[in-house]
DNA sequence: CCGACTCGGTTGCTTGATGCAACCCAGTGT
DNA sequence: ACACTGGGTTGCATCAAGCAACCGAGTCGG
């Protein structure tokens, strides 16, 4: 996105997209979430250029949904880790996960699959744990590499 | 977002924002599933440039979420409709209108609320209906003008 | 028959975000 | 002394978004 303000807009999903509706933003979250935390791994991983996820990292910590934590001194080197409020953004993530899956299929199958980490139980579109019905959240879901990975790595 | 395509990534998420994850497109796809439906109301209601409009329109026709259909002929107008692909992005929106609700809330109160409208549940950020238990759809629920909208229209 | 209005766009121009490569700096290892 | 690592910043080219003007088919009012 350009400019990261709908004007005029007076609703809530209008106002989530100001936040993490830019380019990048979410898939920032979802790699965080998946455990990688420092600048470089990011930026390998998403192949974004250095600046913008600079200026990506910059914003999601101002909006509360990253935190910058120094894991050594000297040199000091940092890791990003999410707010309670960026882990909340986990519904959202499995239901484009699971829009993704439906709709534009890997041939291989889905290249990342999501467990209930208690009950290794798959988890429906609304976050759901399918064996144990329980309603999931970003610290008991883990993400797991499925069979549509395979093809892509080698 | 500027290109469309985030290279490298093997991820349904980022499958899925490739297609939605546009500046405006969930807008356009919330304002449709709303009953926003013609060219001049869609323009008028988001404050979106015509021609920007006139693309994602175009983009989201390819994508097979949108369908363009003729109300009337000579002179010939046109009214866009989901499909259940476009149906089926409902979780998505869910899920960022509660996150958005959460942590950008309007001091007056939610501007949109949603309800089932068969028992006229308030529905969770799961999209599952809070009275009755049951996993909603685009089909079976209703946004309604919730108190934070009152203020915003005066 | 002429002008104004509506809907659904398209065209041109300007602005600003993004992509890319190069550079920087502190500290470490060899 | 030199290269390497992590975590960035700077400069420049490009491409998408915002804005306003225009267009074309048909309808309405006088």
């Amino acid at each position: 996105m350009l400019r990261n303000d709908y004007p005029g807009q007076v609703c809530s999903i209008a106002r989530s997209l100001e936040v993490v509706g830019e380019r990048w933003s979410l898939l920032i979250v979802r790699d965080v979430m998946n455990g990688n935390r420092r600048f470089d791994e990011l930026q390998k991983s998403l192949g974004i250029a250095r600046n913008v996820l600079s200026a990506r990292l910059q914003r999601l910590i101002d909006e509360d949904i990253l935190e910058r934590r120094a894991y050594q001194e000297s040199p000091t080197r940092y890791e990003y880790f999410l707010t309670e409020k960026g882990l909340d953004l986990w519904p959202a993530l499995i239901a484009l996960l699971n829009w993704g899956d439906r709709y534009s299929p890997d041939p291989q199958g889905p290249p990342m699959l999501i467990d209930h980490k208690e009950c290794g139980g798959a988890v429906s579109d609304r976050g759901i744990c399918k064996s144990c019905g329980q309603a999931l959240h970003a610290r008991n879901a883990r993400a797991i590499p499925g069979p549509g990975l395979a093809g892509a790595v080698e």
